[in-house]
DNA sequence: TATTGTGAAGGAATTCACAGCC
DNA sequence: GGCTGTGAATTCCTTCACAATA
């Protein structure tokens, strides 16, 4: 449960995107039987520099071995140690439209260990029925539903108009870290972490680039 | 059509997407009928630095007036131009899943100016259909109408393994933007862009920041 | 020989601070 | 007085380069 880090200097905000990316080589080197790697084998792999690899795993620990390299069954569990996926997370959904249907029917997160174990909607529609293994509740009782059933993560996929009230929400109920798909700024209460994704936005980052023909 | 940059210094990659949000706040503004404004009033909006916001917009002209500050509406025209959106653009979509198929209900694309005008995909189920008014073709036939419909960006919905197949088929098609939703490293030709949002990571930076408890 | 872990150097992005303008 | 635009200072991140280790 604990992390790994042995008190060392200031994870940077990058570092641990980048650890993902490592899981996901390691994961698949794995699969193809390859038992040991080193960080310049993982940078052909990834696309970072060697010395950015062998940095971002110096921050929690030294799972290496100088002259021989790494092992990956070892270090890939390392890494599931420091992202905090060798455990399950229970997860709530709050919006169950287009996009929160589609990361509830998504396999993939139940793969890496996030189980969305509850929905919240307030179309009377949906509240009580049961998709894709999930039971919806009415938004207006998320409050003890989600202190119930201990829920951690959260992630809204709700309009933006009603995103803050759902954050409120979701942090009433004890959740502390939320993913949040509502463009907007969110006024996040201490002690809460947001991370956003904006569809809009990576569309216009795409236009700007195609506009500036670099 | 062409950019408004005074051939000043590299905009910094993060300039980018602040613009995005910049421009949220400012229509927001113009929409409460506020007519000027300042970097001060803006970094209490977006809640970055004031500095940061002059200094992100300096990238691509002056736009302000010293003492008085921005007009809202004429900044508003000029990030539009900057980023691209003062245009329409023409948007496929591969991959008509669930989350492909939230992408095509997604109403706001259309709002920002991106027209999802035509889909694809391999089910012979949903080929020769039309949801949401767009018709979804087969994936064979795609780069026949990528060129016929003069195609500028793709939108990749589809499974990590067939990933690399449709980034390709997009690029002979004339594509030279991409978004994809698939994980994994992608071989991307030289002169096209690729812009990569991954959910599964997302939820290991929540979990992270879960479990290290800072 | 091969490779790690890391201090030092280099580069990029952010913030400071202020001259200049309204 | 108020605010922009921008050089300088600072902070943050990446890459280099090498001593240490197997």
């Amino acid at each position: 449960m604990a992390s790994k880090k042995p008190a060392g200097k200031k994870v940077p905000q990058t570092t641990v995107s980048r650890m993902s990316l490592y899981y996901r080589a390691l994961k698949q080197m794995l699969g193809n039987g390859i038992t040991a790697t080193s960080s310049a084998a993982l940078s052909k792999d990834v696309g970072f520099n060697d010395a950015q690899i062998r940095k971002d795993l110096a921050y929690f620990g030294q799972f290496g071995v100088p002259g021989r390299g790494y092992e990956v069954e070892s270090l890939l569990e390392a890494i599931a140690g420091v992202l905090g996926i060798n455990r399950r997370w229970k997860v709530a959904l709050v919006g169950v439209g287009h996009l929160g249907y589609a990361l509830l029917a998504y396999k993939g997160f139940g793969d890496q260990g996030f189980d969305i174990c509850c929905a919240f909607d307030n179309d009377p529609d949906k509240i009580g029925k049961t998709w894709e293994g999930v039971p919806i509740h009415d938004i207006a009782e998320a409050v003890d539903v989600l202190r119930e059933k201990q829920i951690e993560l959260g992630i809204i996929a709700i309009p933006e108009a009603a995103a803050q009230n759902a954050l409120d929400t979701l942090v009433v109920g004890g959740v502390k870290s939320v993913l949040t798909f509502a463009p907007g700024r969110l006024r996040v209460p201490p002690g809460v972490r947001v991370r956003r994704v904006d569809l809009a936005m990576e569309l216009e980052w795409l236009s700007y680039h195609a506009t500036s023909v670099t």
